[in-house]
DNA sequence: GTAGCACTTCAAGTTCACTTGAAGTCAAGG
DNA sequence: CCTTGACTTCAAGTGAACTTGAAGTGCTAC
């Protein structure tokens, strides 16, 4: 199978080259060999590149997918770490189904609003959504772990 | 109905009083009324902010919230342009749902790979779900989703 | 009356995921 | 030989969504 360039790479992948080399800078894609300094990739790097986007769809950050694909990078993963940010990720994926769902239905509540009552409708559609909502978001989104940012100093009951 | 201070509001709703003040900066939340200075929300606000939170999970922008809660702001929507919106929305929600599921049951596959085959089993699971459909990705180049919570375990790259 | 804390504003900083620009390299075609 | 065009690197810029910091205000408790 022909190499290819990093042109078409992206041309069939539907991405800009500074993207592929941007990914390779931060060790999402492997170093492919090159041709007279010049970058010649494997036709394999389409379906890596499918699963990104797919992936990045889904919710994962390009940090996360990095390390979920180490393994196929160079056959080297950390295989509990490994195994908790899938089972993570599974969990989180489970929360944005059933928030796209919702979203969904809010979206299409929304759409047999009449134009006149637009308002009151939309306040009612928010209100019966928003009413049904109480367990989904507290555990993993904001709550839990944020190296980032140490943020308990505003915010806290006398 | 008591009335609630930012602080309040924002121990409520799991997010910081600077966030609520940006979302009233950029017109995402209406300027509540004040007293000696300091903001008093009325406990409506929550349920707005419920619906933010799941609306920015199935990949709205603030910007987009926006202009679909201009009506519920103001009473004043450019009707044309915010049914127009929804239905470019759910359009992509729709996509959405197709990738989150397909990503759903490629981590489910991967989860089944057994340690000592990890790379293996990865590139073949990998190889099935991509070849399995076309990229699905119209309209909107970019993820859609991007403010998920980053999960921890990353970040040391050579 | 002063300590403490929640609040205020405004500007600047941060992270993520790229994109853009400048300056240079390389192979092919006219 | 010269141009064209796709490539190269590296640094800096962008936009979204917040966060942080500095400096100050106002209420309550001791």
């Amino acid at each position: 199978m022909a190499e290819l360039s990093i042109g078409e790479v992206a041309r069939q992948a539907g991405i800009r080259t500074s993207t592929l080399r941007y990914y390779e800078s931060i060790g999402l894609l492997p170093a492919p060999h090159r041709v007279s300094g010049r970058r010649r990739y494997d036709a394999s790097v389409l379906q890596r590149l499918a699963i990104i986007r797919t992936a990045q769809q889904a919710g994962f950050t390009l940090g996360e997918l990095r390390v979920l694909l180490e393994a196929l990078i160079q056959g080297s993963a950390p295989a509990e770490e490994w195994q908790a940010l899938l089972q993570h990720k599974l969990g989180e994926i489970e929360v944005m189904l059933t928030n796209i769902r919702r979203m969904k239905s809010l979206l299409e509540d929304m759409m047999r609003c009449e134009q006149d009552y637009l308002a009151e409708c939309i306040y009612v559609v928010g209100l019966r959504h928003s009413s049904t909502e109480k367990i989904i978001n507290h555990g993993n989104a904001k709550g839990a772990i944020h190296r980032t940012a140490p943020t308990e100093i505003e915010n806290r009951r006398t």
